[in-house]
RNA sequence: GCCAGCGUAGCUCAGUGGCAGAGCAGCUGAUUCGUAAUCAGCAGGUCAAGGGUUCAAGUCCCUUCGCUGGCUCCA
């Protein structure tokens, strides 16, 4: 966000011994940064310094906001349920919550009621009053107020002095800053409840979470609401049942997809594209199996790290794993042979099925479920090729993110605590990893202990059209595997090596990505990927005929046609295909006819009289050169 | 898996313990029409499933299943 102070929001000054706020008459600034720190407006200054002040509108200042009307939520709640303990509240990159413990869960009628309250205590403008005492009368004051929570969370700081901020009727345990008085929030939104485990530990006590967000003007409210509208109206489930894409049944069971025949239409393009994408890219298609034996997932770890995930199935006395990932199948082709290193890298693709036990509660759309195809590929190759395998990896990503309009950022993602190898492979392949970014010059975020069980990875957050992040492409570098099912091959010196492993994926799943794409495009995909992408209708029956030899000579292109020639209004027929997003209508009548054309209308409501072979022409023309 | 809410026709949704409803979609017929809905008729239901309370349950209670929003987890 802009900081869109005009008179004193970039201006540096240095003074002495008075309180900042009578230095700022703009109120939208809130707080102010003293030589880089972030402090309150009523802190007093000694001694020369840099100070700079620090709007609302920017966004370190909204995150004070969000932060403050957390506080001021929670003084709402515990005036109106005074059983509710309160436990934290912080700001979060789309607003705030809070956390409380109570043993009757929060409805939605009691959020109305939380808001006007808030709204009162917003409009008697109480001051925020920072206060620094020594940890233990902090202590004392909280058990006094039976708030085991805040003691919890005293216990765990390791400084002396902590501070306290008092608003109202409320007094809590915070870092701070804050905005100097409640009557700065100007804009501010109860959203949701929900369940929330404290610590974030599933083993923990399960708190009640509310949901709100703030921001420094109604119009920015509004703005932020109209986009949580609009992220509904592109909900793929919503949208993917309209368009008649895919389906879910309770008689399949949860987490399951059926593709209509649009949506594997659409799938098969997708599938087509990356086959392509692959093979000109020094990539082998394989195929593996999808179960394989038990004894093989001892070998891989996958027994002892992901059996929950796993599902299993006995024949013949034999236990056999159901895949979850793909890459046992193709360590065993890289074994199935003698490997010199003038082979590698060797580059094994597969669009592979695979299959996890998925938490129930996790299951969303096509965004989350039981059994997926990753674009899936593993690259064996010796060290010294890692980082240049992973660079092209990048550039693929890069390349094909473009192609759909995609922004990206990256992450780093180091060793979890369940997990094989020993420290040094594991700091190598993070090192390989993060090289490789540096030599792209991409800036990254280190996501500790979030990596996959047998190796760190790069994740790929791409940005759709309304600024939503999706996890989807992944790079992970693996020492492990290829000891365990002791990979090698012959190096110029006649001996044995090791070569090491990188999988990765590029859209990541069919599944996930065709979910993603159509909220990116809100249903209306680009000509190349449309499902259907003309529809021929006839103004009457008199013109059937022609409109189906236009059908049948498009078809013949292999263009993806249908052909309307129902009883039906003109108005209907086209009404129809703009549901359906369809991104091109050739109609035909009498004009046309007469004249062998068809009448071109376009998504946008753009209309030209125009040939079959020129319609041919422009959807061949708008399928991507890869 | 955990917390909360929800589950009525293919879809969207009314139905406040007393006869199971509407619009759209579907089917049949009429209409032959130039750019976001032509008219009429017909058909469509184990009210998620199972149990209970009641003279009477879509409605109240319990259990199970599923979905939605979160938490934890994740491509």
């Amino acid at each position: 966000m802009e900081n869109k102070n005009s008179v004193n929001s970039r201006k540096l000054v240095s003074v002495k011994g008075k309180a900042l706020k009578d230095l700022f008459t703009d109120p939208d600034v809130i707080a102010a940064k003293v030589d880089g720190r972030i402090v309150d407006l009523s802190t007093s200054l000694n001694g020369g310094k840099e100070v700079e002040p620090v709007s609302m509108h920017s966004k370190e200042g909204l995150e004070i906001l969000r932060h403050s009307t957390a506080h001021v939520m929670a003084e709402a709640v515990k005036a109106l349920f005074p059983d509710a303990r309160p436990t934290i509240g912080p700001a979060t990159d789309e607003g705030f919550y809070y956390d409380f413990d109570r043993d009757t869960p929060f409805s939605s009628e009691d959020l109305a009621s939380i808001e006007k309250k808030m709204q009162d205590i917003i409009a008697s403008d109480k001051p925020f009053i920072r206060k620094e005492i020594p940890k233990e009368d902090a202590v004392r004051y909280f058990t006094d107020q039976h708030e085991p929570y805040k003691v919890e969370i005293l216990n765990d700081i390791e400084d002396d002095t902590v501070s306290l901020y008092t608003q109202g009727d409320f007094t809590d345990l915070c870092r701070g800053p804050h905005i100097p008085s409640t009557g700065y929030i100007k804009a501010f939104k109860l959203l949701s409840v929900a369940g929330a485990y404290w610590r974030g530990d599933e083993h923990n006590k399960m708190l009640q979470r509310i949901y709100g967000t703030a921001f420094a003007s109604k119009e920015e409210l509004d703005k932020y609401l109209e986009f949580l509208e609009e992220s509904k109206k592109r909900d793929h489930r919503k949208l993917g049942r309209e368009l008649e894409l895919f389906m879910m049944s309770d008689e399949v069971g949860p987490g399951l997809i059926i593709y209509l025949p649009k949506g594997g239409m659409l799938r098969s393009i997708l599938e087509d594209f990356e086959k392509r994408l692959h093979l000109k890219r020094g990539y082998d298609i394989v195929y593996g199996p999808g179960i394989l034996k038990g004894e093989l997932w001892k070998i891989s770890g996958h027994m002892d790290n992901y059996r929950e995930n796993m599902y299993f199935t006995e024949v013949d006395n034999q236990l056999y794993g159901i895949k979850p990932m793909n890459c046992l199948s193709h360590i065993l082709i890289y074994r199935s042979k003698i490997r010199s290193y003038r082979d590698l890298p060797l580059r094994y693709f597969e669009l592979g099925t695979v299959t996890r036990h998925e938490k129930s509660g996790v299951l969303h759309g096509l965004l989350r479920v039981r059994q997926f195809t990753q674009d899936d590929a593993h690259i064996f190759c010796m060290p010294d090729q890692l980082i240049d395998e992973i660079i092209s990896i990048i550039n693929l990503v890069d390349e094909v993110m473009a192609l759909f309009g995609f922004d990206y950022e990256t992450e780093i993602s180091t060793r979890p605590e369940k997990s094989i190898g020993t420290d040094e492979e594991w700091e190598l392949a993070t090192n390989a990893l993060k090289q490789a970014l540096e030599v792209k010059g991409l800036e990254y975020d280190i996501n500790e202990g979030d990596g996959a069980f047998y190796g760190p990875k790069i994740d790929i957050k791409l940005k759709d059209a309304i600024g939503r992040k999706w996890q989807c492409a992944t790079i992970q570098c693996d020492f492990s595997l290829p000891q365990r099912f002791d990979l090698s091959y012959i190096g110029p010196d006649g001996q044995k090596h090791r070569p090491v492993m990188l999988h990765r994926v590029i859209l990541g799943t069919i599944e996930r990505f065709m979910g993603v794409l159509i909220e990116h495009y809100a249903g209306a995909f680009p000509t190349w990927l449309a499902p259907v992408q003309v529809v021929v209708m006839s103004i009457t029956e008199a013109h059937s005929g022609y409109a189906g030899d236009i059908a049948q000579r498009l078809e013949e292109d292999d263009i993806r046609v249908e052909l309307d020639t129902r009883n039906e209004k003109i108005g209907y027929k086209v009404r129809e295909a703009r549901a359906m997003k369809v991104p091109y209508m050739a109609i035909v009548g009498q004009r046309e006819m007469d004249e062998n054309t068809i009448t071109l209308r376009d998504r946008s409501g753009k209309q030209e009289k125009t040939t079959v072979d020129d319609l041919i022409s422009r959807i061949k023309s708008s399928v991507p050169e890869i």
